[in-house]
DNA sequence: CTAGGGTTAG
């Protein structure tokens, strides 16, 4: 054979030019075929395989020694169309694929591409080849074809080519489609899963919604002696924000710290954000305070984290130091700072900010920046000026803007301008079910009946149907879910009673009913019983059985407090002694002493 | 061939 080394010394190749003369000087020299050069040149090739694709067929086409290897790194850069073209040159010469071909075709392959792949693998062989295996399951999974990669791995099994690559691949990809329920029945009759496995089937919950199940499957691993590794703790802590349980949210980050799992800026922010919304800004604050580098995104969770919480001072303060450190903030910070102005009531604050937007903070203003200002003003009550708000911004306003407003009204009780707006923003978003209520809600207080029950129609015409109620309470580790007006939990009977109790505690101290957010046209003392059942009441009810005296009860719920039970809990809090810390759909709420740090405006 | 994590108005 030939040379043993190149000879001609390896000039850069950067143009097609010096390309084609360094093919020339090799083929002169008899080198062309040489499998450096050869490899070389195809490398060089498949960077733009759209314009020199032609010439790479030529190249391996006319090779006397084709390798079916050479032709790898090209599928790998080719799209799909292509990728099949090159596939039929090397079955025409004829080469067989090896087993690096499938993996790199499939994964961009397009289903009718995947299926006559998945032809040619089973007439080559390759089904009890794992590697080519598990690419034809991703390939079908990539094309949202759960049915078609269940059957290929079904019938895999058998044969035993599957390894834990091919479960894993099925988990994640189920996940991915939203089948989370079928990835776990996978992922429990795995035979062998390692921490990608466990990372797929926890943030595949984590991704669902399903954050108490991610938690589950994470304390699962850990009781079988799994080491955790980063991204096992980034689905962890994700799981606690999603769950907003803060006993989690300690246990994992206490894990973390001892599993000597390395802490980076972004792990460091994710679990910043986690005490924020697990109800504990403290700790976050301490966490926060403790890191020796702080990312934008880093600075932006605090800032966020305070607002959530009305504290708008401490909001802006730190946004001032930030600029003092000379971190330049982004369009979030700024929607941050104007959400803890308006969480806070500090409009004139909120205003200077959005005033200096561009030219000090140097962002462009968007839509969410409109509609902080909208709810800045409209949280105020000064009505017209959110609406002024919405007639010069430079873009038409969304359903999020006008929403704003809308829930400008219903905390002012403005029923004419509420609902002008609220019919607007339901035909904008005819699917969000809270829309109606709030309109309803708006009605009802203005005791149209009639109209309230348009609402109430045009939900069941469309199918939407309430969202019900659920609140989450720990209570010694554990977590217990109340569902509105449910009697699904063991000591139900014990925990209405208590309800009742407490009820009348309160009410002997002061508290009435408010049925304003009663959607029937009933008499007013049985508005009453309804609002008992309130999942947020029973939950509390349930933390005052099952708490010591004087323990903070944390609950989270999944939709906003209504007014009957952030008035009630209000007296809770005092009559009871107790801080209770309700974290609902858009803010948190602090209990204590009779006030809420809402000042009443949420 | 299998996994990724942070912030955003209502």
């Amino acid at each position: 054979m030939t040379a043993t080394a190149p000879t001609p010394t390896p000039i850069p190749l950067t143009t097609i030019a010096e390309l084609r003369q360094h093919h020339s000087q090799l083929v002169r020299l008899g080198l062309a075929s040489h499998p450096t050069h050869a490899r070389r040149l195809l490398a060089f090739l498949a960077r733009d395989p759209a314009a020199h694709l032609p010439y790479a067929a030529r190249l391996l086409a006319h090779h006397p020694d084709p390798h079916p290897a050479l032709f790898n790194p090209l599928f790998a850069a080719l799209p799909p169309c292509h990728a099949a073209r090159l596939l039929a040159l090397m079955l025409s010469l004829p080469l067989p694929p090896d087993h690096f071909t499938f993996p790199r075709i499939l994964p961009a392959a397009p289903l009718p591409l995947a299926a006559q792949l998945h032809a040619l693998l089973l007439k080559l062989g390759f089904h009890y080849h794992a590697q080519s295996l598990n690419a034809l399951l991703a390939a079908y999974l990539a094309n949202a074809r759960p049915d078609l990669a269940s059957r290929a791995f079904r019938t895999a099994a058998p044969r035993g080519t599957l390894d834990v690559v091919s479960w894993t691949t099925m988990v994640g990809g189920l996940c991915k489609l939203g089948l989370v329920d079928e990835a776990r029945e996978v992922f429990d009759e795995m035979p062998e899963r390692n921490l990608i496995s466990w990372n797929a089937m926890i943030s595949g919950y984590v991704k669902a919604g399903r954050f108490l199940d991610a938690l589950d499957v994470f304390d699962e691993m850990r009781a079988l002696g799994v080491q955790g590794n980063g991204f096992i703790a980034a689905s962890a802590v994700v799981a606690c924000t999603g769950a907003g349980t803060l006993a989690h949210g300690w246990e994992v980050h206490r894990w973390v710290e001892q599993s000597g799992i390395k802490v980076d800026e972004k792990l460091a922010t994710a679990v910043v954000d986690m005490y924020c919304k697990c109800g504990c800004v403290e700790e976050a604050w301490r966490v926060f305070e403790a890191l020796p580098v702080k990312g934008l995104t880093t600075w932006n969770c605090m800032i966020g984290g305070f607002a959530v919480h009305g504290r708008g001072r401490d909001a802006v303060r730190l946004f001032g130091r930030m600029e003092r450190e000379g971190v330049a903030p982004d369009d979030v910070t700024l929607v941050n700072v104007l959400t803890a102005c308006s969480h806070a009531g500090m409009v004139s604050e909120g205003r200077h900010y959005f005033n200096h937007i561009v030219e000090r903070y140097g962002v462009e203003p968007k839509m969410e920046h409109y509609g902080c200002m909208v709810d800045l003003y409209g949280r105020a009550g000064m009505l017209d000026e959110a609406q002024k708000v919405i007639d010069n911004m430079p873009m038409e306003p969304d359903v999020g803007v006008l929403g704003a407003l809308f829930g400008a009204c219903r905390i002012h009780g403005d029923v004419d301008l509420g609902e002008a707006i609220g019919w607007r923003v339901i035909e904008l978003d005819p699917q969000n079910s809270g829309r109606y209520v709030l309109l309803a809600n708006l009605l009802a207080s203005a005791g149209r009946w009639e109209d309230v029950a348009r609402v109430r129609q045009l939900m069941d015409e469309r199918n939407v149907s309430k969202e019900a109620g659920r609140s989450v309470i720990e209570v010694d580790g554990e977590v217990c879910e109340f569902q509105c007006g449910s009697l699904h939990h063991p000591q139900a009977a014990e925990v209405y009673a208590m309800a009742r109790d407490m009820m009348s505690r309160i009410g002997a101290e002061g508290y009435a009913p408010d049925t304003r957010d009663v959607l029937h046209d009933v008499a007013e003392e049985e508005k009453d019983a309804p609002l008992l059942y309130h999942s947020e009441k029973l939950a509390i009810a349930f933390g005052l059985l099952r708490t010591r005296p004087g323990d903070t009860i944390r609950i989270t719920k999944n939709l906003r407090v209504c007014r009957d039970c952030h008035e009630a809990t209000k007296f809770v809090s005092r009559v009871f002694e107790r801080e209770i810390v309700v974290r609902d759909r858009n803010r948190f709420h602090h209990f204590k002493d009779g006030k809420c740090s809402c000042n009443d405006y949420w």
